[in-house]
DNA sequence: GTATGTGAAGTTATTCACAGCG
DNA sequence: CGCTGTGAATAACTTCACATAC
């Protein structure tokens, strides 16, 4: 059997699912229907169905999806009911940020090291985390078993830095620099391109606008 | 004529191009090819051409594209060649982050506000911007002509922020809290969900390895 | 009755392949 | 001759609609 594919689209809206089943179970909530949790989002039942059904028959014909069941199998389906060692490379501004993001520990990132260049900030605890020189970085990441790793350094020492990670065995990078990183395809990469996003906004908006007079007019 | 709809996937890349060009404009380049920005980045050339057609035609034939011409053109079609006035509301470490960051400004985005609810850090200036209270908000952001939002509060107060946001005029909204928003449809909405982007990782990462053990047995 | 899971249909996006232009 | 721009073909994704199970 050659690897099934399962679309970018449906993966990132399991992500979804599981933030809005998260907070129907702080609400008490036990059990929700494919077209509850659709029209918490903009997509239809049959997408959300479609979606769950990719990996299994979780739902119960008639009743709907248990909410801890499903929690428990969306993570399990995103990897994420194993904890992840996690380190946060670049302590600028976001760097330390991220250190201090509190929803990482309950969603399965382990935050587990950080590194700097800036002879500054070696030692520093920053949450949970200790500093680490930058000239560590491999020796660090291997010995930790670091298994993701969040980038967060200047644009022009991403690459190098990268190579380094992946020298160190990491198997998945988080990228905030603007760069498309070169990695070796058993190493994952998801670029975070924070102006990209801004880029996305005001293209709708402009076009927005455009259309608003087209059908005016 | 009815507004012709764009692949978002199509715009997604856009943003791409344009950051591929941005460094080969600074490297000297003049010219290049639909096939040369394809390998820069994991897409067909064909890709490439298609994403740009969509627009016009920018190309010459037998030749390529104009490195500083298509520069121009993405912009004009992102919406960046104009320049954005833009606040960071919620000026926790993340919030604080982004108004350090230093990209914004060459990209076309001018912070001009931020707000935040703690007393402490009211009038403080960071970066070029300065911190104002968090009941001011509608004020402000008409008053300044603010018109996107970069949303950096708790999740808990991320919707309330939001229709205030609303209410005063803003057009679109960059939320990193991890709560989908309900926004008129006027209004745009980037969701930037950070866990997310980490799930998609392992979700990768974890069935990288079970194909591997397919196709190894 | 109610809501899932899924073939079939419909829609959208990507790739092919080549005519046409510089 | 090289490379764009684009119809036509292919592939991917979404929606419909209903048999099936509770």
């Amino acid at each position: 059997l050659i690897s099934e594919n399962f679309p970018d689209s449906s993966v990132r809206r399991l992500s979804a699912y599981l933030r809005q089943l998260e907070l129907l179970s702080a609400a008490g909530v036990t059990r929700v229907s494919s077209r509850q949790l659709a029209e918490r989002m903009k997509v239809g039942g049959a997408q959300v169905r479609r979606d769950l059904a990719l990996f299994g028959q979780f739902g119960m014909r008639g009743v709907g999806y248990g909410v801890e069941e499903m929690i428990a199998n969306l993570r399990d389906i995103l990897g994420t009911e194993r904890r992840w060692k996690t380190a946060v490379v670049g302590a600028g501004p976001l760097g330390l940020a991220l250190l201090r993001y509190g929803d990482f520990p309950q969603r399965g990132f382990e935050l587990v090291a950080a590194f700097d260049v800036d002879p500054a900030k070696i030692g520093m605890n920053v949450g949970t985390v200790e500093v680490f020189p930058m000239q560590r970085l491999e020796e660090v990441i291997a010995r930790k078993e670091v298994k993701l790793a969040i980038l967060a350094v200047p644009a022009a020492v991403a690459q190098q830095t990268a190579d380094r990670l992946v020298a160190g065995g990491i198997e998945g990078i988080m990228n905030f620099a603007t760069t498309a990183l070169q990695a070796p395809a058993n190493v994952h990469v998801s670029q975070v391109d924070i102006t990209a996003q801004l880029e996305q906004l005001t293209f709708q908006i402009s076009h927005d606008r455009d259309d608003r007079a087209e059908t005016t007019s």
